[in-house]
DNA sequence: TATTGTTATACTCTATAACTATA
DNA sequence: TATAGTTATAGAGTATAACAATA
């Protein structure tokens, strides 16, 4: 219960000018649908960043770090202490690209394969919330494409 | 000139399982809309945050702090310094609320609603990028708030 | 006892500058 | 001279714990 009997039930809050806003839209939808993915991914070790990344390197051979990081929006100093971490944690390595020296060709350890083979599908499963039909989830995800791809 | 004649052109990255999921494509779009959003208000010594919060307060008399922080995302802490930094630049005032004198009504100062009547337009303006038509806008927000509303 | 808000602080994330090595 | 990546560091953002005042 709260309040008292002769209280005013708090009014509801107005937000309508910036809920015609994109970037708020975008901004508080990411923040209610991240969280569940960050709780699960945090049974595996893995930070959303971090299997970002995983899924990139499982998917496309020989990337090298400039890729990667234009790819997901990670700057090189970011990306590279990123992925020192993943490379500390066995998930995957780097080799120097032969045909240029300057780059390093990134790809996952056995284990860094495995961990994205399993926690893939539980990501998958994830997907989809309650509140949308199949439709319109992939309506709203074809949608957010055309701003950013 | 990038490469040279006999290399072979980067192939393109393959996302295909990261575009497929929800949280990927908020935050994706999320990055491409904000900063211009940003550069706008850096010049009004605005963050997003703050204009935020500025519009909840302009179009919620008696609004407290809980609702504030509840509505937009931010923790209490984080609420409380974010105010602090808002009241000192002078764009608005905390008073205690008589009828339940642990909360705070927060309300816009004369300079912090000129503020806000200033940068609501310019930041209006950039709504609707190019990429998409005025239906796929609405259809989008309409999308997005059922996720999170 | 529960709630609103504050303070202090730690942690994480992001941004910037200077550097090495290759091209 | 330009590019890929690294190191070091600063700054901004977020999270947690302990607290005071009020209900």
């Amino acid at each position: 219960m709260t309040g008292h009997s002769t209280s005013l039930a708090s009014p509801p809050i107005d937000q309508t000018f910036l809920l015609s806003l994109l970037g708020y839209n975008c901004l508080q939808a990411y923040l209610k649908v991240a969280p569940p993915i960050k709780r699960l991914l945090a049974k595996y070790k893995l930070k959303p960043v971090e299997f970002t990344v995983l899924a990139l390197v499982a998917e496309n051979l020989q990337i090298n770090q400039k890729r990667i990081g234009e790819t997901i929006n990670v700057s090189p100093p970011n990306l590279a202490t990123l992925l020192d971490r993943m490379q500390e944690n066995g998930l995957l390595e780097r080799q120097r690209n032969p045909r240029d020296k300057r780059s390093h060709i990134v790809a996952l350890t056995p284990q860094g394969q495995a961990l994205y083979e399993k926690t893939r599908s539980s990501v998958a499963n994830l997907e989809r919330p309650a509140s949308l039909s199949a439709d319109e989830h992939d309506q709203l995800i074809h949608l957010l494409q055309k701003l950013f791809l």
